[in-house]
DNA sequence: TGGGTCACGGTTTTT
DNA sequence: CCGTGACCCA
């Protein structure tokens, strides 16, 4: 199995014990490497495969590396199978074991960033207290990540406004736990929390995973940087693999150090570079390759092409945007034409809200395509209903699902009567479910609401028989439960109809081959995003996050623009831009396209906007900077002419389009155009 | 309670 | 420009 890898990828794949980092450029042969060294130390060096344990970050890398370890080795051979999986799944593996060293029960439910939102909105409506939601959710996420519980968040706030969140952040936790729920950041913090409290259970652990890898381990964050290090405290094997150049994550708390400074927390690290790029022509790569070294946070590598130099970058420079997306609708048609595969071509944006002219575009130019990202398949609200109502018959004490389903379909309970029924609950110490069933709530709804909800409870309970069958269950759930007439009379109810149906198909599907109970599947789809998205035969559109990972015979991107691309505002982190720019070039194989344009039509308005810098700083445009250069000349500045030699500016006037400056050279004064001279 | 209207605000996304 | 959510009235 080693014959099939380089010198360098060799080395890392038959290193054994030590902690290694496997510094991986873009299309390096990354999963090939660390497929092989898993391969290797199961079917060479003859570790138990229950002994080694490999995190990803997607459900579709984990399955992919499974795929290709056990076609490797061979699955006949084994008796166990190794553990290869998302982070967050491997906390949840964990939690179901250990959660009750916390007093907790492992019938916990996870909770999505939707879920966590609205929670936080219901909250901060409670508390009365007005902050932008998406700030509170990030801080509570970064506490959480440095594991401060609210009672230390709240001795350390200082400033008013923290204080108010400190005050969100315990109601908060109040609630998940009252609910018995956990979010995402949890999966990764309570288990750190068991782990560091628990001596004897973090050594036995650390002892039962004696071979860690790690993929993009880049996009790590600090509590995955903790728990990595309580996992492997007993034997300090863990590999990780990644790409510095590649951190793209760093807004949603990846901490680009950790990649960084491996080798400073772990000094006695093996550390193999790979170079070689099996993917990309030379042109693409140097084009990268120049853009990457203008940040300074980086740990330094070229890429060099395995397949020679290959052609040139194409430069598109239209008027506007859909100008722009003529342009390219028209060069695919060429591409198309010429044989090309629709699959092996993508366009990618560094904003959502640029897809939009494109599609236009593609539509009037007749060309099929299609958009990977956007909403997500269990984040649709029909689709979280029927996950609610299913949560509910697994648990009917889960008042949390209860209370999204409990007027879907419309039963006559608004908020006034949910309210009514929340405080009866909380007065009699019970849950909401049980609530319904009393005497009392009669008096509470309508005759007409409480009519319907004996009838909502006898269906759940009825459903609850089910619970052993579920291809049963989700028959008579479909029958009784009058969801799809419920968004039949909405606008977009053709389409939501269609995804149920398509829900129940894969509920039946996944619970029938993997034997699943209804507990099992709620808990594994709470950790599924779509699968993999990409079709046989049209174009792809995607953000460049969304495109990570992925290659392409022909790549687009568009609306390099300052601004856009890279975006600027606050809390912008230029060199990530340049990542993220990094990124999205070397998902090209052969050839690279990029595009800018003169006016762009945004948020309702037109603006002018100046070509991207990411493309002089490839070397892909020359001399941009000197004529974006022109404006920014102010009066003190020392400037070079090729005649008068080197000067100070005194005076800077505006003179049509171009900038006239009054300079002094060495005594000698004289008005010259800003785009004559240059800065110094 | 539920349907309708108006003001507002708006990166990137996986788990 | 377009989607979401607050607010108002039947």
């Amino acid at each position: 199995m080693l014959d099939e890898l380089n010198a360098a990828q060799k080395e890392a794949a038959i290193h054994i014990d030590g902690p290694m980092l496997i510094l991986a450029g873009a299309g390096s042969g990354k999963t090939k490497t660390l497929t092989t060294r898993l391969a290797y130390l199961i079917g060479e060096v003859g570790i138990d495969p229950i002994n080694t344990l490999t995190l990803t970050f997607t459900n579709k890398a984990a399955n992919e590396m499974r795929q290709r370890a056990l076609n490797l080795i061979g699955t006949k051979n084994l008796n166990t199978m190794p553990l290869l999986c998302t982070f967050h799944k491997f906390g949840l593996l964990f939690l179901k074991l250990h959660i009750n060293k916390l007093n907790r029960n492992n019938n916990f439910n996870i909770i999505d960033t939707d879920d966590k939102k609205a929670l936080l909105k219901k909250i901060m409506k409670e508390l009365d207290i007005d902050l932008p939601l998406s700030f509170v959710a990030s801080e509570i996420s970064t506490y959480k990540n440095i594991l401060l519980d609210p009672q230390e968040i709240k001795q350390k706030a200082e400033i008013d406004e923290y204080k108010k969140v400190a005050k969100i952040y315990e109601n908060y936790q109040n609630n998940l736990l009252e609910n018995n729920l956990v979010d995402f950041d949890d999966l990764l913090a309570l288990p750190y929390q068991i782990l560091s409290q628990d001596e004897k259970l973090r050594i036995q652990t650390s002892q039962k995973y004696q071979y860690i890898m790690v993929d993009e381990y880049q996009d790590t964050n600090e509590l995955q940087f903790k728990l990595l290090e309580l996992l492997a405290s007993e034997h300090q094997n863990i590999c990780v693999v990644g790409d510095d150049d590649q951190s793209i994550y760093g807004w949603r708390g990846a901490n680009i150090k950790n990649i960084l400074d491996f080798n400073k927390h772990y000094p006695n690290a093996k550390v193999v570079k790979l170079q070689i790029n099996y993917r990309s022509t030379q042109e693409i790569l140097d084009a990268a390759n120049k853009l990457i070294e203008h940040n300074r946070n980086r740990l330094g590598k070229k890429l060099i092409s395995h397949k020679g130099n290959g052609d040139k970058i194409e430069i598109f420079h239209s008027l506007d945007e859909s100008f722009e997306a003529n342009t390219i609708a028209h060069k695919i048609k060429e591409l198309l034409n010429r044989g090309t595969a629709p699959n092996e071509i993508a366009v990618l944006y560094r904003i959502n809200a640029l897809s939009r002219s494109l599609e236009e575009g593609f539509n009037k130019a007749n060309l099929a395509y299609k958009l990977v990202g956007g909403i997500r398949f269990y984040e649709r609200a029909e689709i979280k209903d029927i996950i609610s109502y299913l949560r509910v018959i697994s648990n009917k004490n889960d008042d949390f699902s209860l209370l999204r389903i409990i007027n879907k379909p419309k039963r006559g309970i608004g908020p006034s009567s949910v309210q009514k029924l929340i405080t009866l609950a909380k007065e009699k110490n019970l849950s909401l479910f049980n609530t319904l069933k009393l005497e009392e709530t009669q008096a509470l709804l309508s005759k007409k609401a409480y009519t319907q909800i004996q009838d909502f409870i006898a269906k759940i309970e009825l459903l609850e028989k089910e619970k052993e069958d579920l291809n049963t269950l989700i028959e008579l759930f479909n029958e009784h439960i009058p969801l799809k007439e419920y968004y039949a009379n909405m606008n977009d109810g053709f389409e939501r109809i269609l995804n149920i149906d398509e829900f129940y198909g894969y509920f039946k599907e996944r619970t029938l081959q993997e034997k699943l109970s209804l507990e099992q599947f709620l808990s594994d789809i709470a950790l599924e995003s779509d699968q993999d998205n990409l079709t046989q035969n049209a174009i792809n559109i995607m953000s460049i996050h969304a495109s990570k990972g992925l290659e392409f015979e022909h790549v687009f991107i568009i609306g390099l623009e300052e601004e856009f691309f890279p975006l600027l505002g606050d809390g912008c982190d230029i060199e990530e831009e340049r990542r993220l720019a990094y990124v999205a070039f070397t998902r090209a194989k052969n050839n690279l396209y990029l595009s800018y344009v003169d006016s762009r039509f945004y948020r309702g308005k037109r603006q002018k906007v100046q070509k991207s810098r990411f493309l002089e700083e490839s070397g892909v445009l020359k001399g941009s900077l000197k004529q974006d250069k022109k404006a920014s000349f102010k009066r003190g500045d020392l400037v070079k002419h090729k005649i008068f030699g080197i000067g100070r500016v005194q005076e800077v006037n505006k003179s049509g389009k171009n900038y006239k400056l009054k300079i002094n050279f060495g005594g000698m004064k004289k008005e010259i155009l800003s785009s004559f001279v240059e800065p110094v």
